[in-house]
RNA sequence: GGGGGAAUUCCCGAGUGGCCAAAGGGGGCAGACUGUAAAUCUGUUGUCUUCGACUUCGGUGGUUCGAAUCCACCUUCCCCCA
C-alpha cells in the first residue's frame, strides 16, 4: 500500500490543497514538510505525540521533514494569560528548550548530523564564506542530484566551471573560489562532484531541525509590512473560521498576525530548504493555508498543506492531562510506567483509533482488534500502550512498564514500580503517619487530600485498607518497604533509606 | 481622547458588609458496580497541629467591631462614542 493510502486508511488525513500532487509527492519520497512547535515548556508532551508519528511516517518513507521550532514566536509569549505575570520567555530559555525537544523528537526522526540547520541563535553578520557555505549547502538539500544541484546553483547566480562554484554576487569578494573550502556538514570536507552527490544521498530525507528566531527576531517591521504584509488581505482573513469566533471574544492584533507570521515561516523554509509541505493539526489549517497562498504570491510557486486529525479524546477530558498534569515524553517528567498507564486507560471508543493513529504496527494486526470487544479490548488496551511507550522510550523501558502493570494490578505488589525513598529526616520520633508518607510521596497532593483519601477508605498499605488517619509506621517497617496503593492504579512502594 | 463595565477558588459562574472556605455546573479524586473501559449512583474537591485554627475572591492602601462585598489609587481585559 502506498504511503497516502495508508495515512488515509489510518485515518489521519484530515484535509488537503491538493490530494492529487500530495499523493504524488509523498508516495515517491519528494516533500520536504515541516510541522511547527511552540517551545513554551522544556518537554514535548503526549499532545505532539500525532505530529511526531505522522513525521515518521513520511520520514520512513523518504521525505524530509523539517521540525520548526517557535523561538522567536516564543518570544512574544502567550498573551491570553489572564492574571499571572505573562511569562516571557528568555531567548536562553526558549534555545535550550528547543534542544530537549530535538532530543526528544530524535527518537521518532533521523536528524542530519551535526548541521548547522540545527538549533541556535543566528550569527549577526554571516561572514562570506558563511554566506557561501549555506548556500551550498541549502542547494543541496534542495537538489535531488547533481545535475539538479548545478542547476540551481547556476540559477541563483553561481558560476559553475568545472569542479569550481563561484558566487560573484555574493559579498564584496567577487569571484571568491570556495571549491576547497570546508564545507560545514561533518564528514564531507569539499565541494566536489563526488562529495556533493554524496551528501544529496546521505541527506536524502533526513530530518532538519529550524527555528524561526533564525529570522523573526532580525525582521525588519516595516520591510516586513511592505513585503509579506502587502500580500495579505484582511477582508479575507476575517471570513477564516479561527478568526470569526475570536471576534465575538476580542482578538489582539498580535494574534491577528500569527497567521501572517506562520505564513512568513512557510515562505521562508521554502527558501531555504525547499520546503514545499506544511503539516499540522486541523486546527491550524487556515494558518497554514495563508502560507501557500504567500508563496503562490511571492514567488509564483506552488506548496501544498495537508493537516491530521486532531485526536479524538473520549468523555471531554482534556487530552494529555492526568492528575499529575500533562503527560510528558521527558522520562523524568513522566515516567515511562505513567505514559504507559496512561495510555493503558483509554476509553473503548477510542483504541482502536489510537493503535491505527499512533502506533507503526500494519493495518492488517490492528484489523483483528477491529472486531474485539468487552473485555478483550483490554488487551488492545496493552498493545497500544505498549507500543507507543516503546516509541518514546525504547522497548526495554515499555516491557518493564507492562511488566511492573500486570504484576501490580494481578498481584496487587511487584518488584519494580514507582518508589519514594524517605529519608531519616522524614521520621518524626522514629515514625511517620500515613499522611505524611502520602504526601511524601507524591501520591496525595497535601496532608488534607491524604486525610480525606484516606477518610474515604482509598489508600491501601500492604493490601490492607487504611481507616485510622493516625495510622504511622516506624522505620522497621519501612526498611522492608511497603506498598502503598492510592485508589485503583496508583502505587508507590515506600523505603527508608539508611 | 471621552464614557461605561469587568477581574471570585483547576475552569465556567453565583455572591454586593457579618449566616462565606464562598451556591451551581464542569473537571479532578475516592467509594460501589466493572474489564486498569464507559455509563450510573454516592462522597469529596484551600492549607494545617481538623469538633479548632490559619491563608484565599486582580494589586496596594483605606473605612468599619467586622470586607469577596464600601472608598481611593494602580494593573489588566471588555464594551460604547470619537
Amino acid at each position: 500500500m502506498q504511503l497516502f493510502d495508508e495515512l488515509t486508511a489510518r485515518g489521519l488525513i484530515a484535509q488537503t490543497t491538493d490530494e492529487a500532487e500530495i499523493r504524488e509527492l509523498i508516495d515517491n519520497g519528494r516533500a520536504t514538510f515541516y510541522v511547527g512547535f511552540d517551545p513554551t515548556a522544556d518537554s514535548l508532551h503526549v499532545g505532539h505525540f500525532m505530529a511526531l508519528s505522522f513525521m515518521r511516517r513520511l520520514q520512513l518513507a523518504g521525505n524530509r521533514p523539517i521540525a520548526l521550532v517557535g523561538g522567536g514566536t516564543g518570544m512574544i509569549g502567550d498573551p491570553s494569560g489572564r492574571t499571572d505575570m505573562r511569562k516571557m520567555m528568555t531567548i536562553e530559555m526558549i534555545d535550550e528548550n528547543c534542544e530537549r525537544f530535538k532530543v526528544q523528537m530524535s527518537r521518532f526522526l533521523d536528524f542530519i548530523d551535526g548541521s548547522e540547520y540545527t538549533i541556535g541563535t543566528p550569527k549577526k553578520r554571516a561572514s562570506w564564506t558563511a554566506k557561501a557555505k549555506r548556500a551550498v549547502d541549502s542547494t543541496i538539500l534542495n537538489s535531488s542530484n547533481y545535475d539538479d544541484f548545478v542547476k540551481h546553483i547556476r540559477k541563483t547566480g553561481w558560476i559553475v566551471d568545472g569542479n569550481k562554484y563561484k558566487n560573484p554576487d555574493l559579498g564584496q569578494k567577487k569571484s571568491h573560489d570556495i571549491t576547497d573550502k570546508t564545507c560545514s556538514v561533518p564528514g564531507e570536507r569539499e565541494y566536489t562532484v563526488d562529495a556533493i552527490t554524496q551528501r544529496i544521498e546521505a541527506l536524502r530525507g533526513e530530518a532538519i531541525m529550524a527555528n524561526n528566531a533564525d529570522w523573526l527576531r532580525e525582521l525588519n517591521y516595516v520591510e516586513f509590512i511592505r513585503d509579506i504584509g502587502a500580500h495579505f488581505s484582511v477582508n479575507r482573513m476575517l471570513t477564516a473560521e479561527c478568526y470569526k469566533q475570536r471576534l465575538e471574544k476580542g482578538l489582539s492584533f498580535l494574534e491577528f498576525n500569527y497567521m501572517i507570521m506562520q505564513s512568513y515561516d512557510f515562505y521562508e523554509l521554502y527558501q531555504r530548504f525547499g520546503c514545499n509541505m506544511q503539516l499540522g493539526g486541523d486546527d491550524q489549517w487556515s494558518n497554514m493555508l495563508g502560507g501557500t497562498e504567500l508563496i503562490r504570491r511571492k514567488l509564483a510557486k506552488d506548496a501544498y498543506a495537508m493537516t491530521f486529525t486532531l485526536l479524538p479524546s473520549a468523555s471531554g477530558a482534556k487530552m494529555g492531562k492526568t492528575a499529575g498534569g500533562a503527560v510528558w515524553l521527558d522520562a523524568n517528567k513522566t515516567s515511562p510506567y505513567e505514559l504507559y498507564q496512561y495510555f493503558r486507560n483509554v476509553d473503548d471508543g477510542v483504541v482502536v483509533k489510537y493503535l491505527k493513529m499512533l502506533t507503526f504496527l500494519p493495518l492488517e494486526q490492528i484489523a483483528d482488534m477491529e472486531k474485539w470487544e468487552g473485555s478483550q479490548l483490554n488487551d488492545a488496551k496493552e498493545t497500544l500502550a505498549y507500543e507507543l511507550t516503546a516509541l518514546v522510550h525504547g522497548t526495554d523501558e515499555a516491557a518493564q512498564a507492562r511488566d511492573t502493570a500486570r504484576t501490580l494490578f494481578a498481584s496487587g505488589g511487584a518488584a519494580d514500580m514507582p518508589t519514594t525513598n524517605l529519608a531519616q529526616s522524614d521520621l518524626v520520633d522514629g515514625s511517620i503517619d500515613i499522611l505524611g508518607i502520602l504526601h511524601k510521596s507524591g501520591l496525595c497532593a497535601s496532608r488534607s487530600d491524604a486525610r480525606r483519601a484516606v477518610e474515604q477508605g482509598g489508600i491501601e498499605v500492604d493490601g490492607e485498607r487504611v481507616t485510622d488517619i493516625a495510622t504511622a509506621f516506624d522505620a522497621d517497617a519501612l526498611s522492608v518497604g511497603i506498598v502503598v496503593r492510592r485508589g485503583k492504579k496508583n502505587y508507590r512502594k515506600i523505603t527508608l533509606s539508611a
